[in-house]
DNA sequence: TCGTTGCTACTACAGTTGTAGTATGCCGCG
DNA sequence: CGCGGCATACTACAACTGTAGTAGCAACGA
């Protein structure tokens, strides 16, 4: 019951990050943690996250003072895994995109080295 | 003179990939080709080139009978490059990345040893 | 030469997204 | 207990997207 078919924009997503890095908060203290150059604006955050609470993807937790806290009710693997399948959709595959990362010097040979042996001890196997 | 910062959405990239891969084609081709479910209709094609072109994304190149053909204006490499980019952003980089990749059974290590020795080869090194 | 048919150019439109203002209410301080 | 201030809930809105219809012209076959 988190595997909800919940599609998020990019801003939300945005606004996503900052609450799985906070674990809780309130409106004002995600957008007091959104670093950019161009802070949207306090009430902007608070349609962000009405939205999100529409769509399930936060919840309130308590209330202080006269504010309220929220917390993240998807987890952040479920919305990656809908990012990263819907790329893997436009560029056609896990390989070409692995091999651009490294065409691209995104990412280094050490990386995948290290990214192989620690994979090789998982809870779990393939497909 | 074809970095341009053009940004393109989820149904013009798909456009796109056909177009790239069929190198040329008119709006009938590139519709036709679209492989789903539920294709679009050909004027929602024609609209979408229509976009493309005003972009810069695609150009004329002969007319044949009343019909025009396309081809790609950008590379499919600048375009994926800002699609890896922005998901980078919001993931946090190239190593979770890949790491969710493996984790969910997307790539394996049989893939990344194929990235790996093929990476090796290449025309070009690091960047 | 004409009609038919396909293609283009233009128009339309609702849903989504980013962005924010306004009105109102509740909380804590003095 | 009353007020000032911050938070909430609601409203607004333009730009962007996906989706497609329509009008009109042009090319090809008969």
């Amino acid at each position: 019951m988190s595997k909800e078919r919940i599609a998020l924009t990019k801003f939300e997503t945005e606004v996503m990050s900052v609450l799985w890095r906070l674990g809780e908060a309130s409106v004002r203290e995600l957008q007091e943690a959104i670093d950019r150059a161009d802070r949207p604006a306090y009430t902007t955050v608070q349609t962000i996250v009405q939205r999100l609470e529409q769509k399930g993807a936060v919840r309130r937790t308590r209330k202080a003072g006269n504010a309220y806290f929220f917390e993240p009710a998807v987890t952040r693997k479920s919305v990656y895994r809908r990012l990263v399948e819907e790329l893997l959709d436009l560029v056609g595959g896990s390989q070409p995109l692995v091999a651009h990362l490294v065409e691209t010097g995104k990412l280094s040979l050490d990386d995948l080295k290290a990214i192989e042996s620690s994979a090789k001890t998982p809870k779990r196997g393939r497909k």
